[in-house]
DNA sequence: TTGTTTTTGCAAGTCATTTGCAACTAGAGT
DNA sequence: ACTCTAGTTGCAAATGACTTGCAAAAACAA
């Protein structure tokens, strides 16, 4: 990393570390830690599997951290300080964090991946609803089809199964004509 | 087309209108017309938006009629005799028949497309299970999220709510450890 | 048959994602 | 603290799905 030197994991790490009292950092109720000490946490989980906890990795944990729904890869560098890294490190980062199972890739068809952070043990399964018309996202809680695809997995034989289910319409705002 | 000027309308269409008797046009109970006899109802319905019926788009639509499973871009160029058509004729083919509703797009995630021919007038609305180790695909008849759809849409105030939902996982043959 | 409009082929372009490779660095070992 | 080495990164180039521009060719209506 010529560009930036100064991104050592020192930098970030050592100034989270301070940050242990965030009053965000526990969201009541669920368990899940949040704010900047998560971000230990995800460091802790590269470390754990002996994986380098390297600057860009951290920056792009950050920045999934902060995001709200999937992000695309694009999105995620856009949203690091210009020059933080390359894009292709994002690239290659999330393909090692999706087979750590740290984020989970989503498909809405626009051509583009999505990644989330996964929460907890049970990797909080849920689902999206796109609006077709401004492309906002909304977070489903929970999943309604574990079974069906216990009753499928059952009929066929399969084992291991899973599914991809995304809802997609016009959401409230896009149908009074007023596109956002 | 200048590789292939045989390929009239007239070739094929009129080896198909001789083959009324074909034992395969109807499945009984279905009510859905197969057999060389589905592909003039399928010409007959660009004629009837007063689109060309070309010799590219008769093979094609004639391809996608024997697939029983979605096929890819690719897959439905592959199986036409060579020099038929070129492949991007293949694809503002397929965005032709997509818009008009003669097609629908499946995406297994793999990157490219799939497209399987719409039946009757629901549109056969159905998910499939995807063999995550050889690429079998199980075609699920009938769909289980109709009413997860409403009660989503409901409940967030979204209009035409649609959905996609597919199960992946390891089928029977290859839990055996015969890849197939 | 002619004329108009749609469709096609070919070449080139776009865009997401991957790969080759040399330079670099985190973390282990000393 | 210093060295070593495997794991990482940046850059450039490649891949692969899909799209687009344009002139030649074909469908079908008059």
């Amino acid at each position: 990393m010529s560009s930036s030197p100064g991104i050592g994991g020192a930098s970030l790490l050592g100034s989270l570390e301070t940050c242990r009292g965030d009053p965000a950092d526990v969201k009541e109720g669920t368990g899940h830690v949040h704010g900047k000490r998560r971000l230990i946490e995800l460091t802790e989980q590269l470390r754990a599997k002996s994986r380098k906890v390297t600057g860009p990795r951290q920056k792009i944990l950050d920045v999934l951290r902060t995001n709200r729904h999937p992000a695309t890869i694009r999105e995620v560098f856009a949203q690091m300080p210009r020059g933080d890294c390359d894009l292709v490190t994002v690239y290659r980062s999330m393909h090692l964090l999706e087979g750590m199972g740290m984020v989970k890739r989503f498909d809405f068809g626009d051509g583009a991946a999505r990644f989330e952070l996964v929460n907890g043990r049970d990797g909080g399964h849920h689902h999206h609803l796109i609006c077709t018309s401004c492309d906002r996202i909304v977070e489903l809680e929970d999943c309604f089809a574990q079974e069906m695809e216990e009753a499928v997995a059952a009929r066929n034989g399969f084992k291991s199964v899973t599914h991809k289910l995304e809802f997609f319409g016009v959401c409230p705002k896009c149908q009074t004509g007023h596109r956002v």
